[in-house]
DNA sequence: TGTTGCGGGCGAT
DNA sequence: ATCGCCCGCAACA
């Protein structure tokens, strides 16, 4: 039973050394008190982890470092500061259940925050106006989903338990990017009106142009990805493009992984999390290109992660505190040759390897228990699991077929007034999503 | 203004 | 003891 197998990279293993490492590197629970680090593959960052999984990261993985998720993931005390644990907050929705021209339903992020969020649901329905009703997510035995994320030596565990039982709500780079569209918004037509000095009956500002007809909200979460020119110049700066070596502006690079791991051994369990840390930092002093021991670009995975958001960003958010003319869906504008989007699919390649080389499927990651979600009334939730996977190595941007479409002009659209915005925008939406939906 | 993480505290189990 | 949750605080974007 000790025959000696060969691995991609020409490395031999004792078999059995190999298949105890594996029992170890999966059985494993976050609550333990040493967690395996004998791990030969760690996992790509998953966006949208459901259902009992568990996820080993590398600790240079950007994503996982800041603990991210695309569920609306508030920060639980569970007075264990070796485990961070997030709870799900759910996902708000038109109280009225109301379905835009597309039949796509409003699926927005909860707020974060306890008062954001109570601020939130005062608005109402960027589609109908009506009132938002926030779905409580109760996925883990009537209690919301829970995640823990627990850094240890050069790999950041993840837990999730529960299963999320509300249709997903738009991701934070999705919201972000709408709150930031409708700051533009408020400025351009603030900006419009004075230099103008009339618009007949439109309504003020913070009030009418809410809506603005952006098609964001309810198709975030069918994973459209659009060109990654539309978010250029409203979220320009947040865009990712230099974010593949943002990280390393940090000027101290203490976090190497080989320190990282060597200050998680030295201290006392509860320590770990100093390792990691929260802001920019965090880990990943370390480079981003394939790294000798053949670790994956992680970076590459949360770029194109929020690149896609950005393209897709939809826009519009804030709504009226009573129905406005011409509001409603005449602000969506018509995507109609888009049903709903085929489901979401990660933008990141599921599983890599720590070490050794990329295989699809990957060996041993059907021990991670992934499994598709429910079904939620059109709501497609997209497999988190590695579903037919392209080498990582092949997802660079080029490789994705939306992150090739051109730039637009610059300049485009944002100089232009309330109506021209929403036109101008829609028109180049509706392009773009004519053009590049990769998945119809 | 919102996100994220920390941690004190409380009530329920 | 554990868990869920509330709250306030701080740092940051």
């Amino acid at each position: 039973m000790s025959g000696k197998i060969l691995t991609g990279s020409g490395l031999t293993m004792e078999r059995e050394d190999v298949e105890k490492d594996n029992r170890e590197v999966l059985s494993w629970d976050i609550n333990d008190i040493k967690l395996p680090q004998n791990v030969t593959r760690t996992d790509w960052f998953q966006e949208w982890p459901d259902s009992y999984v568990k996820h080993v990261y590398s600790s240079e993985d950007r994503s996982a470092q800041r603990h991210l998720s695309s569920w609306a993931m508030r920060n639980t005390n569970n007075h264990n500061s070796r485990i961070l644990k997030k709870s799900c907050l759910g996902v708000v929705v038109c109280g009225r259940d109301c379905s835009t021209a597309e039949g796509r339903k409003i699926y927005l992020r909860p707020a974060i925050c306890d008062k954001a969020r109570q601020k939130q649901q005062r608005r109402c329905c960027p589609n109908c106006s009506g009132p938002l009703k926030l779905i409580p997510c109760r996925g883990h035995g009537g209690f919301p989903v829970t995640n823990f994320w627990r850094h240890d030596g050069r790999f950041i565990f993840f837990q999730s338990k529960g299963e999320h039982d509300h249709p997903r709500p738009e991701t934070k780079l999705e919201a972000e990017a709408r709150r930031a569209m409708k700051k533009v918004r408020m400025a351009s037509a603030s900006g419009s009106l004075k230099v103008t000095g009339s618009r007949g009956s439109q309504p003020r500002p913070g009030e009418a142009q809410s809506q603005a007809g952006l098609p964001l909200t309810w198709s975030f979460q069918e994973g459209v990805q659009l060109p990654g020119s539309y978010g250029g110049p409203v979220i320009a700066n947040a865009a990712p493009q230099s974010s593949l070596n943002d990280c390393f502006s940090c000027p101290k690079r203490s976090h190497d992984v080989g320190e990282t791991a060597a200050l998680a051994e030295s201290l006392p369990a509860g320590e770990t999390r100093k390792v990691s840390g929260r802001r920019p930092c965090h880990g990943a002093g370390a480079p981003v290109s394939p790294a000798p021991g053949g670790l994956v670009d992680h970076d590459h995975a949360q770029v194109r992660q929020r690149q896609a958001a950005l393209e897709r960003s939809p826009l519009s958010d804030s709504c009226h505190p009573f129905p406005l003319a011409g509001c409603p869906c005449d602000f969506f504008p018509p995507l109609s040759p888009l049903e709903p989007f085929p489901q979401h699919t990660p933008l990141e390649p599921p599983v890599t390897h720590a070490a050794g080389h990329p295989t699809w499927p990957s060996p041993g990651a059907e021990l991670y228990e992934e499994r598709g979600p429910a079904d939620f009334h059109g709501y497609v939730p997209s497999p988190t699991g590695p579903g037919p996977q392209q080498d990582p190595t092949m997802l660079g941007y080029g490789a994705h077929p939306a992150l090739q479409y051109p730039l637009p002009p610059r300049g485009y659209k944002w100089d232009l007034d309330e109506d021209m915005m929403y036109t101008g925008l829609d028109a180049f939406n509706n392009e773009m999503l004519l053009n590049l939906c990769p998945f119809r």
